[in-house]
RNA sequence: GUGGGUGUAGCUCAGUUGGUUAGAGCGCCGGAUUGUGGUUCCGGAGGUCGCGGGUUCAAUUCCCGUCACUCACCCCA
């Protein structure tokens, strides 16, 4: 037998409903807030991933699906959206249409971990960009869709934190100062952290080994180094978030681990989840269009672990199936009939289905009730004899009858007024 | 990449201090019920005990290796 790829899984039928309303609810919202949708590939140049991602983080050196294509082109299948995105957008001039525009995608990423719960080598991601303002509204407008997704989905213990990085002179400045700190401090430093004194000293606030956060307690703050229109920015970020009601925390030690953030940053955590609890995440990264050769543009944007959103999702949030009736035809005038009643019933709209393998009114019966049909049409040689059909409520057992040809729309009827009444209630 | 846990029927799991034909619940199939399902009763099918090697008179059980799954570290969504 040949198994599916470690860390890579099927959506069974079984879970779909779950993935239906999550996506549903990504596409609606994404357009009531003004994004459009946008395709990329799955795979791009490896070059593009290692300039944007940046490459001495842990995606571009250990986690990436790469391979050469027949022409030698070493090619990388997508560890995450962003990057494609604005290629995406430099590449077809998307920037020239307005001043500003607003993308969002949804699709699978990879990357080469190691499995565990919420974690998996082919994950979904729902993201959006938001390019072309740097004005703090926009960074407002991402997280409010970011939270509002969340809530309509009503997820539980759900917190968002943020950060501001400001611009790259803050955080040189800052870098400077906080290399100095943790030299004093290097002999209580893990061994991870040790190398990121050179490579990438931010990330070492971010390490959650016990004596390192300890160590690291008394560093400088990096939000006391933003400029006066960083930490501007940043203010006003956060009265936006407060003008429209979403809490939020401020972490100072929040690094994201993609080297092109700057500014705002945020994550959303979820405490259902274990482990690997980040939910969704995201920041400004003002400089990533002209570090890929673009002209200079700011831009903001998400993305959300659909996996991990699954998981948390609670059972409440998927709607009941729609109602949909089981047609049980047999004998040799019944079985005809049940047939033509399905197309009928088909074209109405009206969800039907049969059992072919059942020839008895039993063994329908017994069908009916394995697909879990609210609703069985009875339709045997009688019927057709008398031009009827027997409509029967399988969680009543109440039965109907109804003439033949004009069954179709009585059953619809009848589907109809049920499904208002639900909605109702 | 590193560590821990688990692999027995379709599913969830017992069990064997090493000993003849390996069990339960659920599910599945048939019958009681030849035009009325989901309840009940009766019967039935289904297992290389993950794979390979070792110890032993004898291994599903003990040991070693290996693979798979899983949780955690790391990292991230």
């Amino acid at each position: 037998m040949i198994r599916g790829i470690k860390g890579i899984k099927d959506i069974t039928p079984d879970e779909m409903p779950k993935w239906s309303v999550v996506e549903r609810t990504a596409h609606a919202l994404a357009h009531a807030f003004g994004f459009q949708e946008i395709r990329i590939p799955v795979f791009e140049k490896t070059d593009l991933y290692v300039h944007s991602i940046g490459g001495t983080t842990d995606i571009v050196e250990k986690e990436m699906y790469t391979f050469p294509d027949k022409a030698g082109t070493s090619l990388t299948l997508r560890p995450e959206g962003t990057a494609g995105v604005v290629r995406a957008f430099i590449e077809r001039g998307l920037k020239t249409y307005q001043s500003s525009r607003k993308l969002y995608y949804i699709g699978p990423m990879f990357r080469h971990e190691r499995p565990q719960a919420g974690r998996l080598r082919q994950f979904h991601q729902f993201g959006v960009e938001f390019v072309g303002s740097a004005e703090p509204s926009a960074d407002v407008e991402v997280m409010t869709l970011l939270w509002r997704f969340f809530s309509s989905l009503q997820l539980p213990g759900l917190s968002l934190e943020l950060n501001s990085l400001g611009v790259l002179t803050d955080r040189q400045a800052y870098k400077t100062e906080l290399v100095a700190f943790l030299k004093t401090k290097v002999h209580l430093l893990c061994e991870n952290c040790r190398r990121r004194l050179d490579a990438n000293a931010l990330r070492a606030l971010d390490c959650k080994v016990p004596h390192c956060r300890e160590a690291t307690k008394d560093a400088p703050y990096l939000t006391d180094f933003l400029s006066p229109s960083s930490k501007d920015h940043f203010d006003r970020v956060l009265q936006g978030l407060q003008a429209l009601a979403i809490p939020y925390s401020i972490n100072p030690r929040l690094v994201r681990g993609l080297d092109y953030y700057s500014m705002t940053t945020f994550e959303v955590s979820c405490s259902a989840l274990g482990a690997q609890n980040a939910i969704g995440a995201g920041g400004r990264y003002d400089g990533l269009f002209e570090t890929l050769g673009g002209v200079p543009t700011p831009a903001v944007g998400f993305a959300i672990g659909l996996d991990r959103v699954i998981l948390a999702l609670p059972e409440s949030t998927v709607p009941a199936p729609d109602p949909w009736v089981f047609v049980a035809s047999f004998g040799e005038k019944g079985r005809p009939a049940g047939l033509s009643l399905l197309d009928s019933l088909r074209l109405d709209q009206v969800k039907a289905d049969t059992d072919y393998n059942a020839s008895t009114l039993k063994t329908l019966l017994h069908s009916a009730d394995r697909l879990e049909a609210p609703y069985v049409v009875i339709l045997g040689d009688d019927e057709v004899t008398n031009n009827q059909v027997i409509l029967r409520n399988m969680a009543t057992k109440e039965q109907e009858i109804h003439p033949l040809n004009t069954a179709s729309s009585a059953i619809l009827a009848h589907l109809r007024f049920r499904q208002t009444r639900r909605n109702i209630d």
